[in-house]
DNA sequence: CTCCGTTGTTAAATCGGATTAGCAAGATGC
DNA sequence: GCATCTTGCTAATCCGATTTAACAACGGAG
């Protein structure tokens, strides 16, 4: 059992003070008059004791808890995306502030009794994030809360937005084939799921497909065809694998997520040939196996770690939010898997 | 800005009652007797103006935030580890706790720094964590609270650890081993780290080392060889591929992590050796990628998930707790890495 | 009819700080 | 010499609950 806690009164009683001056020392205000005997004396008794301020106690009076509440579906969960949260932490750390983290798990009714628990710890604000960009309807809770929406998007819900930027992601992945040569045997594969087989697809996959379709029109080039298939592993081997089967020979693919590159590896290898020599692959959101791949992917990286930055940032400015969409560069991670297009022969 | 909160005093005002009244009725506490009139009067209150309890007002008189505070180097960060982090959400979920996540980065002092920042808001315990199992020296600060380790093990300090069963996986997997049929040409990369190249190897790759070698032997068979590497795909494609090089050719391979386990699929593929045809391979930790490689990875799952909700489960327990440590199961995955030892050659 | 024990309820204190209002002492102005 | 300002500090309240102590009202015992 910890001895008991050292309080203000503690700090005021040792150095002779009232709790109010102590109070006053302690906080640093200048509005309130305390001469530099006083405050020191209160200042060096706080140290002896090793007094730390109630913080639960402050914020009863104050309002401010210096706390952030983080509400999503399963954010810990999809691989990686742990890098939102070591954002968000590391930002809320230079700013003194703690995180409560929470899951639905896409359940609303939980979700709703989650953002409960957070307001009845009297947060001063809440994040509002998803696993994958997607528009969401915020629990009825949070209106008219300071609230972030993160990785996610809700017209008509008063509050900023923080998402990645797909769209400059696509043209940057254009830019990146046509700087390398490619104009002719690129085909896309995951596609923009008119028809989204995968909920990701709904904003990313054609995000991405408008700006890569954009730039490639404007740089001469374009798109041999589109496969539409699931966001993994197995469907990108498969589809692929059809692809060349069907003799094709792409020069190019622009996968729309690693996992769908990863299967497009296993689907080229099996046919033999090779990355980047016989087919240049670009993909999307580089995760970890992206860099483990042989040879390694080149590949769009999802800025999950700045997201989760600048959610908190933005929640912890100045000021009022206003419901403004932020987009995150998606860097390019320039690695081995993109080459100058193969000596011609049919396509 | 969201309308005054209801509080109790309103509560109590509605139901023409006391505030003591009130709380005793909304506590539901049967010591302190409240006609069933008015008991129902507040709730109906209650319920009316929609009241919460304002969790911090309480804690300031009871002392109880309903709130662990979860510390640890890196957590978010690793690969899926946020597993842990998911476990310890839903058992915290269940009992109406939340969670301060933080992440200190394996600075001491930021660590130190931030346990402040949890007991300075009167969290009920703290949860101390590792991203690899490992021997640690909490903060001071902790000591003498209410603590869990999780995955890792002080001994001196006074709290339970939660860890995986590395020893018994290392047994498992030789029991696997044995059971398809394998007596010779195993090959352990990554190896037991008697000077440990990876940290990890100070714990897991020695229990694991441990377990399987005793099982072997007591089967009847034996390691061919043990290699020393650093646990990734890198060093898991080069010794390997030396191993082959060497004139070396097993028949099973026992990789100590799963992207040892990569870098020895690519390193086997590279000399024409087919998993399992020619070589079996069974792993360890049973990562995102031991799923979607091909063919499917057969390892010993790192049980994380159980790993946090265990550790939760503990620290909300009744009771003092125990500086106990409890060793959680790791399950094998039996998928397609693994199979009979191919037909005699040379080894 | 008085005393005592129940029963139901409430006033008041408490938790650890922040904040408002006010007070005493010394300095300044005229 | 008296009114007025400053300066430096403190008493008292408040924040929103929980908890202790006490107090009416009523019924039963003697």
């Amino acid at each position: 059992m910890p001895e008991r806690r050292v309080t203000m009164a503690d700090v005021a009683r040792r150095a002779g003070v009232s709790p109010t001056t102590a109070s006053f020392a302690l906080s640093g205000r200048t509005d309130m008059r305390i001469s530099e005997a006083s405050r020191d004396r209160v200042l060096e008794a706080a140290r002896e004791l090793g007094y730390r301020p109630n913080v639960t106690a402050r914020s009863l009076r104050t309002k401010s808890t210096q706390t952030i509440g983080f509400v999503s579906d399963r954010i810990t969960t999809t691989p990686f995306a742990g890098d939102v949260i070591r954002g968000a932490l590391e930002a809320a750390r230079e700013r003194d502030h703690l995180l409560f983290i929470t899951e639905a798990g896409g359940d609303r009714a939980a979700e709703s009794s989650l953002v409960h628990a957070l307001l009845d710890r009297q947060v001063d604000a809440v994040i509002y994030g998803s696993m994958f960009t997607r528009y969401v309807t915020p629990p009825k809770e949070l209106f008219g809360r300071r609230v972030v929406l993160l990785n996610c998007l809700a017209p008509g819900f008063d509050a900023p937005s923080v998402v990645p930027d797909e769209l400059e992601a696509g043209r940057d992945a254009a830019r990146a084939l046509l700087a390398a040569g490619h104009r002719e045997g690129i085909w896309a594969i995951g596609g923009h799921q008119a028809v989204p087989a995968t909920p990701e697809g709904i904003i990313a996959g054609n995000e991405r497909m408008r700006g890569l379709e954009e730039v490639l029109r404007v740089g001469g080039a374009r798109l041999d065809g589109v496969v539409e298939c699931d966001w993994d592993t197995r469907d990108g081997h498969r589809e692929v694998a059809a692809l060349l089967a069907a003799g094709h020979r792409p020069r190019a693919l622009v996968c729309l997520t690693d996992r769908v590159s990863m299967g497009a590896y296993q689907a080229l290898g099996e046919a033999g040939l090779s990355v980047p020599g016989d087919v240049s692959v670009v993909s999307f959101d580089d995760q970890d196996i992206a860099s483990v791949l042989r040879p390694a992917l080149t590949t769009l990286k999802l800025p999950h770690y700045r997201l989760g930055r600048l959610a908190v940032e933005l929640i912890l400015g100045e000021g009022p939010l206003e419901p403004v969409v932020h987009r995150v560069p998606m860097p390019l991670r320039e690695r081995a898997s993109l080459g100058t297009p193969a000596a011609d022969r049919r396509t």
